[in-house]
DNA sequence: TCCATTGCTTCGAGACTTGAAGCATTCACG
DNA sequence: CGTGAATGCTTCAAGTCTCGAAGCAATGGA
């Protein structure tokens, strides 16, 4: 392992999400959205089943409390409804509404559009997806 | 331009700097440190001329309020100093302490111990730090 | 000299994050 | 079955981070 190169690459992928988010700032704020509220809308995959508070807390790397708190945001904004799951009644699920769909396939295209990673040709984005896909947790 | 490996790939690069983070909580808290001040720690370089709070602020993507705050969280720990610029008296420059370089080693190493990235073998880093320096900000 | 500009700080407000404590539901065990 | 431990989420209080507006000192151009 060369530290340098790791090193570089540590800061790289920092500074290029570091930057997607300034270039992504105004864009979020025409929906009264921010980096955090965006990042759980992100994760919020519409064609999925609707995850937990739970599943949600730890794909989003934050706690209970705190993700009770951005859900809140969410709700407010119309962009997501809370339920109960049938399954297990003490369990919370997080559904996108209508609304929460197209804001979020809205910004997930702007943020393609915007994020330094966009400059790659095709074949560099297959290289690299594959890459950081090996030590990524699995999608 | 393929549009889900560039998903895949901004997914990836937040996923893992935000996991990095998390590895990395208890390693900060240990140096009464958060997300926030290691990463303007780790953007002092101390083999680089002290660079001047604004210089900072473009390299950390925030504002020049915000990095007054940060840089009194680092003043308050012993790890950061300010000092006139004199070349331009407005100008303040941030200096790293003795103790400062140490605690920047330290933690820099752990970085690189926990990070995901640790997991690719030299040459898969080598060709990962040569795709992401293509569009990350010139170090 | 004068005053617009620049670099930083202060201030006030809002957003984010956390640990401790509380509530309802589920589960294990007798 | 009952009962208590464990689980999932929320509330609360405190602290951290971020921002825009306003202020101060130094600089630089007319």
């Amino acid at each position: 392992m060369s530290t340098p190169d790791l090193t570089a690459a540590l800061a790289a992928t920092h500074d290029i999400w570091m930057r997607t988010n300034d270039l992504l700032t105004q864009a979020l704020a025409g929906h009264r959205l921010t980096p955090a509220t965006f990042q759980a809308l992100w994760a919020l995959d519409p064609d999925e089943q609707p995850p937990s508070m739970k599943v949600m807390a730890e794909r989003l790397y934050c706690n209970a409390p705190n993700l009770t708190f951005i859900t809140g945001q969410l709700v407010e904004r119309g962009l997501v409804e809370r339920a109960v799951d049938p399954q297990d009644r003490r369990s919370r699920v997080m559904v996108l509404t209508p609304e929460g769909r197209r804001v979020r396939a809205e910004l997930l295209r702007t943020a393609l559009e915007v994020t330094p990673l966009a400059a790659l040709s095709g074949e560099e984005l297959r290289s690299l997806t594959a890459l950081l896909g090996r030590v990524a947790r699995p999608a």
